[in-house]
DNA sequence: ATTCTGACTTGGG
DNA sequence: CCCCAAGCCAGAA
């Protein structure tokens, strides 16, 4: 048989194809502690892709093994704002982790590397 | 096809 | 601390 149409050229990036990449990222974040999307995307190989990690993790299943609680934006603080059910989730999986929160819900990294 | 929005980041003011 | 512009990619209208 012919060759097969390739899809897609061999250095085009791969349209979605990056959420599993993401998905490990995440899973490589140590328990009690949060990574910001950013991080995330960098540990994935993925620099600037930021964006497109929050919209992985927004479609990712409840029932999934993904600690996607342990994400958060550059500012500490939870970054979900058309769902406030998962908003809370999100707070109180960390809360059990022993992750603490200030006063404007920003999240107080215990670590400090100095 | 085009436009907008979004679980984002970084840098400058 | 807050606000804005540019960069990034995917999905919904």
């Amino acid at each position: 048989m012919s060759a097969r149409v390739r899809k897609r050229a061999p250095d085009a990036p791969a349209g979605s194809d990056h959420a599993s990449r993401f998905y490990a990222a995440v899973r490589k974040i140590r328990k009690g502690t949060v990574a910001s999307y950013g991080e995330v995307a960098r540990m994935a190989g993925l620099p600037g892709r930021a964006r497109q990690v929050g919209y992985a993790l927004h479609r990712l299943p409840w029932d999934s093994t993904v600690p996607w609680h342990r994400v958060v934006n550059a500012k500490g603080e939870i970054a979900i704002g058309a769902d406030p059910d998962a908003k809370r989730e999100q707070r109180r999986r960390l809360e059990a982790e022993g992750v603490e929160f200030d006063e404007r819900g920003r999240v107080v990294r215990d670590d400090r590397r100095s």
